[in-house]
DNA sequence: TAAAAGTTTCAGAAATATTTGAAATATAAT
DNA sequence: ATTATATTTCAAATATTTCTGAAACTTTTA
């Protein structure tokens, strides 16, 4: 395979890979393209590469910016803004996990905190109901503890869990 | 907060949560259904309860047990088919992690593999290309690695999970 | 201060994903 | 073998999400 062969591949293989992942396709392909880059770019320059348009790259960029994987990378003399991704693979999958334990894990414990603490009628279903979400809660918190020690640990977090789990 | 209201706002809430994670709404309702019901259901009770369509059912019970955490229970006597789930709440996240480890995890690690090992042209691009689709590689490696290592344990996976990390 | 260069926003258009409902198919009872 | 009961399929309808493009806005330069 060619470089530019495999270069498409990726960018597209990863937006389609996203969408799996409750991600949508621009921000994935934008965060794919900057991640492969040699340098910073410019809003023109995604669109170019990516044939997208200007107000879908801002947005994107902004969501990206928001989950703290892409900066805006100033170059002096230069009017234009640029764009850059956290390199480190291992830290950016650190922020990433943590980013989607806030914005997923969080939710759901509360949920099932809120649901499992409900008086209950005494009935079976209501017991069951209390049985079931008070074990989900329970699940829930355990893989949320999981989750932030894991990623506290600054460097190395993957291969030291690695470690960790095979003694 | 009333039982009537909590069983509602959990099955809403989860449906919601549910398409955060690239799950679909009905799906992932049905399942609360079954999960929190005291008995087997079959499709119309599921129908009535979710005021969702026959197919809309069929369709999403066949996906739930292509994941293999929804069983057909059958009544002797019976003509209709009974639907139930995997009550355990630790073997059936076992399950869900399994499967979409299966599904997501290893789509991209083939894809990462296929890439980062093109021959290159030497250009600063697709050495970087290389470099970085190689280590993300290396890290899904070892993301599946953990994984599979942690999921295979089948009893009380998650707990002796968090007692490794915390010592 | 006005023009230039760039970025953001957002209403409507387009693309995707989900759902319906009725016909086709399957299975059991008579 | 026929009827009755239940399930599955799938094309069309609906709903949701994403994307576009032009106007509004911001910042810099002259």
């Amino acid at each position: 395979m060619e470089y530019n062969e495999a270069k498409e591949k990726f960018i597209n293989a990863w937006g389609s890979l996203a969408t799996q992942w409750g991600i949508n396709r621009a921000m994935a392909q934008i965060h794919a393209l900057l991640l492969i880059s040699t340098q910073p770019l410019c809003v023109e320059d995604i669109m170019e590469e990516l044939q997208i348009s200007r107000g879908n790259v801002s947005m994107n960029l902004r969501q990206l910016m928001d989950w703290g994987i892409v900066y805006k990378d100033v170059k002096f003399g230069e009017r234009r803004e640029y764009f850059n991704t956290q390199k480190d693979i291992q830290e950016l999958a650190r922020i990433i996990v943590t980013e989607r334990s806030k914005r997923e894990i969080q939710p759901t414990i509360r949920l099932l905190q809120e649901v499992s603490s409900i008086k209950g009628n005494g009935s079976p279903e209501s017991n069951e109901f209390k049985k079931i979400t008070s074990e989900m809660y329970e699940m829930a918190k355990a893989a949320d503890d999981i989750v932030n020690k894991v990623v506290t640990q600054k460097s190395n977090w993957l291969t030291s869990l690695l470690i960790k789990i095979l003694r």
